[in-house]
DNA sequence: AGGACGGCACTTTTT
DNA sequence: GTGCCGTCCT
């Protein structure tokens, strides 16, 4: 056993302050609570934690580590691999999505699940309400009826709130509240049409997961023997950014460790920015209350950041009512730079100095993978990215669509999905083929088979669709041959018909192209078409774009959690953008904005530029952010204001 | 008249 | 980039 107080020589201890030693040698099998402010070293710590169970013999497939996003979740493995070498391989980690994939391939057969499910990312869930609603007969608009879109947020939001559709829809919709009766049989339609697929979306997985950790008493026995089989599994659960999960992710987490395990959550109600997906920070405030034997911890020391940018931060989150006191505590000294608050006329002032400021710093010496640009919203990239694509300053984004969901992306994809017969994916593929439209798309829907390959599709459609029809058919066919070569093979094929046909449309077609290569190649992973698909929304898109040389990093500040640069800009601190508009309405609104303004602010460790334009794109005036305003009152602000100047 | 297609709003943040 | 609507072509 290793001493808790003296780890001088052990490498698992020794580069470990106090706090984080009392987290990683903490006993097992018990509850805790770990308040972890911003740049306290808690992945570390973590990482350090699940080494010393793993080396007082716990076995790494009996430890569950809970992550926020898969590229936190791949950090973390990657660094337990360092300290512990092959036999971290086998840790079970990823996101509550991930984890739920692989729990309910493995123990979802006592629900009645098939092993080989396929996971809907948004377009597919949106795509089988549409049909939901059209099997009803409805038509949204002539009922007055919300969205498509609006819908899938209501059932999502009853979901993950854990609150009757009723509930929710008042709560959120009560302009909905007449429909209610309705609304729940379009909810009933589009559960029976997955479970008819064999499909799942992403609260199913969680719906799913909740089954098995915490069975209703009414479940069948085979259920309750599953949920004994994997909760026993576990010895010990590891949850990251326990302040983002909402209440359904919260039951998980607390029943995973119902029979005797340990649960170490670990987070900081400081950072709390993913209530729009529901995320209650009850389950942390509230942790102690529901297991009553649970320590508490903190990690306040913040190795990141200068001083003057801890004081701000610790300034700005002091106008929140946060419940938990948790002052951040310098461990650096000071650099002698003030955080800037830089005033600009325009938009695309504001751009040309991000830019040019990033230039100089680079120019000195920082590497561009060291300067981040920071925002609230993707649209608000733009400007920089032309800037930056001028001044051929390599940089990559970190924010809007995702690589699976690029159109040309989807379209290669939905031709796999059409020789498994999926009928959404084959009406995506037809629609693609000049004079094919929603109509000749109708009838050829109805003669196709994937066992003719296609062939009676094309064969009676007349006049101007059919020649688009006989080429799609053609080329599904000439997949379904290569069945045996593999899904790469396949795509492969596809691609060189697809790329002559339609990629030449796009004006940034040599992206395209090179996107698609990287597509075959990461279909090469797969043996089927089947297992490609089965995963593919939950599974890691951050390795895009990753290793073409240092570049400049643009990302949302949701995304940027977790991480850190030496320079860091953030951009728009204006009135409607931080704070964003929507948030004005929303309960807790602004404060969680406050909350992302303190995440972006703590990513910079050695100097902070915090910059607005005057005015927006057709000279309408722009306030300043209260979040720059309400640190000017009485006391001397803790930046310094300055107007762009270009050397 | 049926069907394709170009032009129009709308897009906060993410698994 | 998508969904919806009006217009134009067959």
């Amino acid at each position: 056993m290793i001493d808790r107080q003296d780890g001088a020589n052990d490498p698992l201890l020794a580069p470990l302050n106090e706090q984080q030693r009392a987290v990683v040698c903490a006993p097992q099998g018990l509850a805790r609570l770990v308040l972890a402010g911003p740049g306290s070293g808690k992945t570390r710590t973590l990482v350090h934690r699940v080494a010393q169970l793993m080396r007082t013999g716990v076995p790494a497939e009996r430890i569950l580590l809970v992550t926020f996003t898969n590229k936190a979740a791949r950090e973390m493995m990657a660094r337990c691999e360092q300290l512990c070498g092959s036999s971290a391989w086998s840790l079970m980690g990823g996101t509550f999505h991930g984890l739920a994939a692989k729990i309910l391939r493995q123990y979802g057969s006592a629900l009645g699940l098939d092993p080989e499910f396929r996971i809907l990312d948004r377009a597919d869930t949106e795509d089988q309400l549409r049909a939901a609603v059209n099997d009803l007969g409805l038509d949204l608009r002539r009922d007055g009826l919300p969205r498509v879109r609006t819908l899938c947020r209501m059932f999502s939001a009853s979901v993950q709130r854990e609150l009757d559709l009723g509930a929710t829809i008042d709560l959120r919709w009560p302009q909905y509240h007449h429909h209610l009766g309705l609304i729940q049989t379009i909810g009933a339609r589009f559960v029976e049409r997955k479970q008819e697929a064999g499909v799942l979306d992403f609260d199913d997985l969680l719906v799913g997961w909740s089954l098995l950790a915490d069975p209703p008493a009414s479940a069948e026995p085979a259920v309750h023997q599953t949920s004994q089989a994997l909760r026993e599994r576990f010895v010990e659960v590891l949850v990251d950014e326990y302040q983002d999960t909402n209440a359904i992710q919260g039951r998980i987490a607390d029943h995973m460790a119902s029979i005797g395990n340990g649960l170490t959550v670990v987070g900081d109600d400081c950072q709390g920015i993913y209530g729009f997906r529901g995320a209650d920070a009850q389950n942390l405030v509230g942790f102690q209350q529901r297991f009553d034997a649970a320590e508490r911890l903190l990690l306040t020391a913040n190795y990141r950041s200068t001083p003057e940018i801890l004081s701000l931060a610790n300034l700005s989150i002091a106008h929140n009512r946060t419940q938990l006191e948790k002052m951040l505590e310098p461990e650096r000294t000071s650099l002698g730079l003030p955080p800037w608050v830089v005033q600009c006329k325009d938009r695309e002032e504001e751009a040309r100095f991000v830019v040019t400021r990033a230039r100089e710093l680079q120019a000195s010496g920082i590497p561009w993978s060291e300067i981040a640009v920071l925002y609230r919203s993707h649209a608000l990239s733009t400007e920089v990215q032309v800037e930056l694509a001028k001044q051929s300053i390599p940089f990559v984004v970190r924010s809007g669509v995702r690589f699976f969901e690029q159109a040309h992306v989807k379209d290669v994809l939905a031709f796999g999905r059409a020789t498994m017969g999926d009928e959404f994916a084959l009406r995506r593929v037809l629609l693609l083929y000049p004079g094919v439209g929603p109509v000749s798309v109708r009838g050829a829907l109805e003669r196709a088979s994937v066992d003719d390959r296609f062939g009676q599709m094309a064969k009676t459609a007349s006049g101007i669709s059919r020649r688009g029809l006989e080429q799609a058919a053609d080329v599904l066919a000439g997949m379904i041959e290569r069945s045996a070569d593999g899904p790469s093979a396949q795509l492969a094929f596809l691609v060189d018909h697809y790329r002559q046909a339609f990629v030449q449309r796009f004006d940034d077609s040599n992206q395209r192209s090179e996107d698609l290569e990287e597509l075959i190649r990461f279909a090469q992973g797969f043996e089927t078409m089947n297992q490609l698909f089965a995963d593919l929304p939950v599974v890691d898109q951050t390795t895009r774009n990753g290793d073409s040389g240092p570049a400049l990093v643009l990302s949302s500040i949701h995304q940027s959690k977790g991480l850190e640069w030496k320079r860091v800009f953030v951009l728009s601190l204006v009135e409607g953008h931080l704070p964003h508009a929507a948030s004005f309405a929303e309960v807790d609104g602004v404060d969680e904005e406050r909350r992302l303004f303190y995440v972006a602010i703590t990513r910079a460790a050695d100097e902070l530029y915090l910059t607005y334009a005057q005015r927006a794109g057709h000279g309408r005036v722009q306030t300043p952010s209260r979040f720059l305003s309400e640190l000017m009152v009485d006391t001397e602000p803790p930046f310094t204001m300055v107007r762009p100047s270009f050397s």
